[in-house]
DNA sequence: TGTCTTACTTACTAGTAAGTAAGTTGCTTG
DNA sequence: CAAGCAACTTACTTACTAGTAAGTAAGACA
């Protein structure tokens, strides 16, 4: 009923869409039909696919944003944040095999419009910031172990889980818990060092 | 002139496309204007744009088992192997940052022909059970170090690089290099342990 | 010399894509 | 109560997609 309602629903179904299937491979049809109204409906909320590619990568950027703040707040340990992290990645394999937007756009770069590419480099430079410092933090505290510096340790770490979910869906699921267990077991400090 | 002149003219070009557009943003119009040959010529060649693809993927597979075999077969170290492996990745990303096949085709899984799907399962199990080999040499020799089995390493490894690429061509090539250090910085035994 | 084959071109189809102009409905508000 | 606006639908266009049927030129081959 209310304005956003319908627009909700577009953003949500985009959501889904784009995680599945990439932003060139699902149309305003796939969305209207879904949601049982007519194509122009569609380009009532978001005039062209580009202003609604835009508003779905922005939207993931600020729950990303909403979600590190919130386990912040509630004065959560490294460890903790780190689980926190992980587990947005766990929960998109879970969802349909979903793909993590920064791989799916990563490979789709070169196809989407430019407005697109920016709100993509803004949530990519989050990401890969925000980890940094929970690894840095976690360093200085003695609660994570690794070497080098604390971006290039984020940097591996963004890519491997953004990869394990293509992963998956070529071998299956249970690729993803391989590679976040050694994750894991590379970062505990133990006393053998 | 010969039989298999454009047939390998359009594996070629079909190539360069699926690694920087995807298997569903390019066109067999793509292939036939560059080319100055009509689009029927292409469909002559490969009935089907799925003909395409799984040959495309299958391509890709044989050139790896060659790369890897010659490698072997050059007595090379364990290091030098794995110096071999993330050249592929790193050739690619300076050949106009494509992504690995991977990469690209795990993002685009379901929108993709069941007959493609399976040359891609091949490949990745290819990939990572003999990355997984070379591993569990490198560590019986002593010349790498990581916890954990091999296999889990080797799912590490390839997908940190997959999405290196990825990241890459949003943040900038310089991200790959830091991967790859951090990888390497990892994976070097020293005597402090 | 005549037939067959290879490697195409010409000319087309059916389907789907994003996008738009103009009309409609129903609620809100001065 | 009339005007206006939000949220659509109807009906359409243009562009592009994979794919195909039929024809053709050039060389191989018997």
């Amino acid at each position: 009923m209310s304005v956003t309602d319908t627009k909700q629903k577009i953003l949500s179904l985009g959501e889904d869409l784009l995680h599945q299937k990439g932003y060139n491979a699902f149309s305003y049809h796939d969305i209207s039909t879904r949601l049982g109204i007519k194509n122009a409906a569609v380009h009532y909320h978001f005039p062209s696919k580009s202003d609604l590619g835009v508003n779905l990568v922005r939207q993931e950027r600020l729950r990303f944003e909403r979600t590190t703040k919130r386990v912040e707040i509630k004065n959560a340990s490294v460890w903790e944040q780190l689980q926190a992290f992980i587990r947005i990645y766990e929960r998109k394999m879970l969802q349909r095999n979903r793909v993590c937007i920064i791989g799916m756009l990563g490979t789709d770069f070169y196809t989407i419009p430019e407005p697109m590419r920016k709100e993509v480099r803004l949530l990519a430079s989050y990401i890969v910031s925000w980890l940094g410092g929970v690894l840095e933090r976690g360093r200085e505290r003695g609660e994570l172990y690794f070497k080098g510096n604390a971006e290039d340790k984020a940097l591996l770490i963004s890519s491997s889980l953004a990869a394990s979910l293509q992963l998956s869906r070529i071998l299956g699921n249970e690729h993803f818990y391989q590679i976040k267990a050694q994750l894991e077991k590379e970062l505990k400090p133990d006393i053998m060092r």
